[in-house]
DNA sequence: GCCCGAGTGGTACCCCGGTACCACTCACCA
DNA sequence: TGGTGAGTGGTACCGGGGTACCACTCGGGC
């Protein structure tokens, strides 16, 4: 049995879920909240396996609330809705930590696969979103095929040396790396030159673009 | 009516999904492959809506055989199956240019779900994939939330500073920057210096890494 | 016993990168 | 009309980065 918390302003809409989820014996509505502060509050209360969230609503939003209920560290997996496939709303109800995101004109047995997936841990996309979050995800995951000419010459760095560029690529100099790794300056700068030599860079510039093309470095902006 | 080809090397496998798809009228099987060869050309051939592609079988396999139908320009989505949820497949499945990427133990509705979606140009993640990649996309895909610090040092650039900025981010010098831009190289380290002033950066090292944090560098390994 | 690779350290040298400071043009705007 | 910011250009200086070359230790394998 997976308990379910509704969260949506409109009573109506909270109603037919309600209806939906009622009507098999899987799934059951545990409680029902009308914004965001609500749901932060009721979640925390039942503990509902699942929280059912709009997004558009008047005071906190879903977006929010999501992102409270997953920072308060509730067992709930919050399963975002919309009317709207945004992109935006996309991205920041993933990056809060929901576990799906479904438009609310999913037809009845979708919603219910999706809160099945759910509540067993597993993440759902709405399929007209899963074509866009993929061309992103092409977009911004580096192509590392094992074996390809990047990867054999980050191969070719031994264990120190991958040490280095990740220091390299962290945007220490030389002496900051010395220091850290409790080195001489000189011994660092012979590392770094066997580094810049093995990966066919010129500069320490070109040693960092190649950290982050192999997903050595990664972004990490503030 | 969506036409499907069906490539596996199990004759059973491929007469099991035979059996379902014919089994409702939206969907027919117009052709089968036992390989990757085989599938490249009878989806040249029947030009099918969806091709339900097994990933490993002898010979070219259904990765490589997702590239060159994508490559072809054949209309066909392609919509990858295995046994195994194997990261690597994934990602490979899904940079070969496949539409979606489902496990053969999906119930039979969930298959026939994955090729409506993917018939009509969405696409489809198995919901235990589907966590991984999120994950993964939250990892890789940077945080730029409107408004950040980053952004703001960002938009205090100059539209010739960003430029600049992205030149530094290719691993160019300063003399390559100059010849490229049709400029003098004392021009270059005036814009190099305000670049880093404006940005709080030391070096053009920490340049590269900003640029690589708000994503005006992207990682396109090789 | 020997050699080899990895790790460490040093010296010497040169050049690119970064800084400080200044000057000119041009478009735009009050 | 004058001021301001962006873009361009220059000179001079210095320090860190990169290179070349060498030397030592240490562990493992032949």
């Amino acid at each position: 049995m997976t308990t379910v918390l509704v969260v949506d302003d409109q009573p109506l809409q909270r109603f037919g879920f309600r209806l939906l989820l009622d009507s098999v014996p899987e799934t059951e509505v545990v409680g029902e909240a009308a914004h965001g502060t609500q749901a932060v509050r009721m979640a925390a209360e039942l503990r509902p396996d699942v929280v059912l969230m709009d997004v558009r609503m008047p005071g906190m939003d879903g977006i929010e609330a999501t992102r409270r209920i997953v920072a308060a560290g509730e067992r709930s997996r919050v399963l975002v809705l919309t009317t709207f496939d945004l992109d935006e709303y996309v991205h920041a109800a993933l990056r809060a930590g929901a576990s799906g995101f479904l438009l609310k004109d999913a037809r009845p047995e979708e919603l219910l696969a999706g809160i099945r997936a759910v509540a067993v841990g597993d993440a759902v996309i709405a399929p007209a979103l899963t074509r866009r979050l993929l061309d992103e995800f092409a977009r911004y995951v580096p192509p590392h095929p094992a074996g390809s000419a990047a990867d054999r010459r980050l191969d070719s760095l031994t264990e120190r040396e991958r040490e280095i560029l990740v220091a390299i690529g962290k945007g220490w100099t030389n002496g900051e790396i010395a220091a850290r790794f409790v080195l001489s300056e000189s011994t660092v700068k012979t590392h770094v030159g066997r580094v810049l030599a093995k990966l066919g860079a010129r500069d320490r510039v070109q040693a960092v673009i190649f950290a982050y093309d192999v997903g050595l470095a990664r972004p990490n902006a503030g």
